[in-house]
This record gives C-alpha cells, sequence and structure tokens, in this order.
DNA sequence: GTGCGCTTGTGAAACGAATCACGATGCCCA
DNA sequence: TGGGCATCGTGATTCGTTTCACAAGCGCAC
C-alpha cells in the first residue's frame, strides 16, 4: 500500500467516526469534501483495503470503519510506554483519547529519581529499569519518547534493545535507528516553521 | 518553493544547529547523512536560498542558518497565542523551546472563567475577550489550538475573524477554514495509527 | 602556475502520487 | 421489467518530487 494512502487511512477512520450514526453510507464524494481530498483519491485508497463500495450508493459507513481499522492493525489494542514525564509526558499520560484510537498505556517511566512513585492519571511513575522488564513482560512494541533532546539517543537505544519497534519521538532529535524500527517525529517547532514561510512569503 | 522543499528546511536548520561550532563548514554529503535525505535533494533544495556553496568545499555553516532563518521568515520573533490551557495547552506554554524557534508566546487564553487568572509559566490565563483586543493590539497573525475537539471550530473561526492567519491545530477535528489561512495539523492518534499499520503488516 | 581531488549546481531520467475520465454496475422507481 | 441515475473501480494522464550523473568551479599542494 503507497506510504500516501496509509497516511491518509486515520483521517477517513477519523471523518467516518466523527458523522453522525444517521448515515448508515457514504459516498467517495462526501469523504472526500469533510478530508478535504480529491473523490477519486478517496476511492483509490480504499480500493487498497479490497473494499466493497456499491455502485450508485457508496460505501456501508461501519463496515468501511472496521475495514480500516483492520488495514491499520487497530483490531486489538496495543500496549504502549511513554517515557519522560515532564510536562509533555505527563500531558499525553492525561491524555484521554488512546483508548478510542486503539492503544493503551501501560506504563510510565521517567530517569529522575525524584519522581518515581508520583502518580499520574492512575499510574505511578517508574524507573528505568522496570521500563525494560514491562517491555519484555507486556511485549510492547511501541514507546512514545518525551525525554529532553539530549537524552533521546540513549533512552532510544535502550528501547530498541528492549525491543521496541515503533517509536512517536516528540524530542527534537534525530534519532539514529537501525531499519527495523520505525520511527515518526513530531516537531513543534519545525510545524511553526513551516507556517512561519508562509506567513512570510504572503505578506512578501 | 516546492512544498516539500519547504518542509525540510526546518530540519536542515535543526540539524546545522546540532552541530558543534567546531565545523565551520558543511558539504551536502555531510548534512545529507545527518538529516537522512539524499545529498542532491539537499543541494537542489539550498538552491532555491540563492545559497552560495562554494565548490570543493561546501556550505558555510552561519551563512546558511541565516539563510534558512530568512527563508522561513524567522528574522524577527512571531507572536503567538495558546487557546485552551488544559494539559496539553500548559505544557506548550512551559516549553522552553518556542524562543530559540524564532516565536514568542504572549499569551494564554480559556473559556473556563475558574482558570482566568491562574499563573502558568510567567503568564496569567486570560479570557477570550481579551484574546481578541490581544490579537488586534499585536497584531498577532499565528495562534495554537489546544481546545477539545468540539470546541476547535468554535474558537477557530472567532481566531480568523480577529485577523489569525496561521492555526497549529492540536485538536483532533478537521477545520473548515477560508482559504486565505494556513493550518497545520499536529495528530497523536494519527501518528499511533500509521506506526500501527507498519507494526501490523510488519508481522502479517 | 599547474594539476588533482572534492563538492557544487543542475539538466535529464526515474519514480510515485494525484487527478482525470469513463466504462461498469447496482439501486430505485415507474 | 426496464430505464435512468448515482457512484464505484480503474486505466491513462498529469503533476511534483527524488535521484542520477556529470560538467563546471574552487582550493590546495607542490
Ligand atoms: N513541553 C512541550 O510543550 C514540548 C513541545 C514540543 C516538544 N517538546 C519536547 O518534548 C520533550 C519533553 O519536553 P518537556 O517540556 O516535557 O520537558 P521536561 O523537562 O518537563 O520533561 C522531561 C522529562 O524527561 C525526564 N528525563 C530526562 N532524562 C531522561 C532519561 N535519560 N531517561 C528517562 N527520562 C529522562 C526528566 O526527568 C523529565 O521528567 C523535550 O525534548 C522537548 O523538547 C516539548
Ligand atoms: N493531552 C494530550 O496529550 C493530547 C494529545 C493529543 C491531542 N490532544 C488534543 O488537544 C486538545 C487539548 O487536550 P487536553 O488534554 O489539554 O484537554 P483539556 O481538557 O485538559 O484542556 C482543554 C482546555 O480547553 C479549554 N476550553 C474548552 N472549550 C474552550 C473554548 N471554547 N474556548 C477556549 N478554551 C476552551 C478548557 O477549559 C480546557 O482548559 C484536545 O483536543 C485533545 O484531543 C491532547
Amino acid at each position: 500500500m503507497p506510504k500516501a494512502t496509509v497516511e491518509r487511512l486515520p483521517l477517513y477512520l477519523q471523518c467516518l467516526q466523527a458523522m453522525g450514526d444517521s448515515e448508515t453510507t457514504v459516498s467517495s464524494d462526501v469523504l472526500a469534501n469533510i478530508a478535504g481530498v480529491n473523490s477519486a483519491n478517496v476511492r483509490k485508497d480504499l480500493s487498497y483495503l479490497g473494499s466493497h463500495g456499491v455502485r450508485g450508493v457508496g460505501y456501508d459507513r461501519l463496515e468501511l470503519c472496521v475495514q480500516l481499522r483492520r488495514a491499520l492493525g487497530l483490531t486489538d489494542k496495543w500496549p504502549v510506554v511513554i517515557i519522560g514525564v515532564g510536562n509533555l509526558g505527563s500531558a499525553l499520560a492525561n491524555y484521554q483519547g488512546f483508548d478510542p484510537s486503539g492503544f493503551n498505556v501501560i506504563g510510565l517511566y521517567d530517569a529522575d529519581p525524584s519522581k518515581i512513585g508520583d502518580p499520574v492519571d492512575g499510574h505511578r511513575i517508574k524507573s528505568m529499569e522496570e521500563l525494560e522488564l514491562d517491555i519484555k513482560e507486556h511485549d510492547v512494541q511501541m514507546a512514545i519518547l518525551t525525554t529532553p533532546a539530549g537524552a533521546a539517543q540513549e533512552v532510544a537505544d535502550m528501547l530498541v534493545g528492549a525491543g521496541i519497534l515503533s517509536i512517536l519521538n516528540f524530542a527534537p532529535a534525530l534519532l539514529k535507528l537501525p531499519d527495523t524500527v520505525k520511527c515518526r517525529q513530531v516537531d513543534l517547532a519545525t510545524e511553526l516553521q513551516i507556517l512561519s514561510y508562509y506567513q512570510a512569503t504572503r505578506t512578501a
């Protein structure tokens, strides 16, 4: 499946979930308008799911949700760990959107001894030693990294060693990882700077 | 300048800043390796800056930083506002990475009357009425949106009315905006779901 | 100075993705 | 039962981006 398609599937899922239960069926045209893409693009994307739209009618909304979830590997909840429980890490820990999206935060970890044991959203912050054990015990494959940039590589190496295969990295640091490990970077500064470019060229 | 290039410029800037002051010059090859892209791609990107690499030597690191900053419109600090000071909004407010990246948080705003006046990182949370005034007074063009998804559209409309032209939206909601307004979406669930796809197809 | 090695800048080619355009097909209603 | 309408699925096309490949240029060493 093309990379570009994969990156749109969550968008479609979000759109379908956001529209009321009133609609039992959606056309590619309607979905395209909501999602802000071209309708032929939607149809081509959905065709990769081996989906079964009905000509003249559209797609069955609920069935499509199921297919999207299956394609995205969201049939079971993925256990995830959060490393670095500072400002951002605690915000994520408190976030209520994980479960409905298909994820389950099983633990929060920090290197700062003074934080260990502190309660955050029903969890207690654990040590980095426990992290390694928990990953192996629960067969965790996904990690969210919210340590300072300086510690990110070191922590990432440890995560990879422990068996993590997917990392969502919020630290503004480029991780060197084996290519068996998939990483996505979320960078606030980058996003703002891109906006800044368009803002600046607009007035120029 | 191609969209794809614009989205890489902040990356180059980050790489150049991260490498020590020891290197006075960088070749496209070195930068490409650090940034994880093809070196021809780097050269083509930088050529849009009207840049002046020196054949046989490379690019002057500091000069290149200056050029990147200028291209991105980062010569002055942009004033930005944060709307919705909950878990995520407060984390962002406490973030120390804005200033070095070229941005200046001038105010935090929330609709919840019980929060107004609360101190967060040297600011006091202000009301939505003040938001509109502040935007006009300080000629603010960029806003960070961290309200619940349900309130996002309504708040966005208000921001647009007040003169905001760029929105960084953390709420999992697709905003309908006039095409004079640029928006970038940061969606945690989407990112995790993309990782989930690759995780799932790996084992399948 | 002359030559050699390194690195840029860029046309050309390859690739991937978005869009177009339309035949095929199922549904609904007369 | 058949005709019209809406919509899908998809080949063909266009577009944007990445990569290749190499001539041109600069600096340094001798
Ligand atoms: N706060 C934000 O809004 C924001 C926004 C964008 C990016 N970021 C990035 O996210 C990361 C976290 O930001 P923050 O504001 O939460 O910082 P923070 O300093 O509040 O939190 C970092 C946490 O990581 C822990 N830590 C440090 N070294 C560690 C290690 N080796 N192993 C495990 N834990 C370790 C610290 O004890 C601390 O609790 C930073 O890289 C920052 O640049 C933050
Ligand atoms: N917390 C996270 O880690 C996280 C991660 C990803 C996405 N998000 C998204 O970011 C947004 C904020 O998340 P959060 O966890 O901080 O939520 P939160 O409930 O803690 O904070 C939301 C804040 O917005 C304020 N608010 C509500 N309606 C408003 C309005 N009309 N105008 C102005 N302010 C208003 C609330 O008073 C509250 O302070 C949500 O959309 C959430 O889905 C959060």
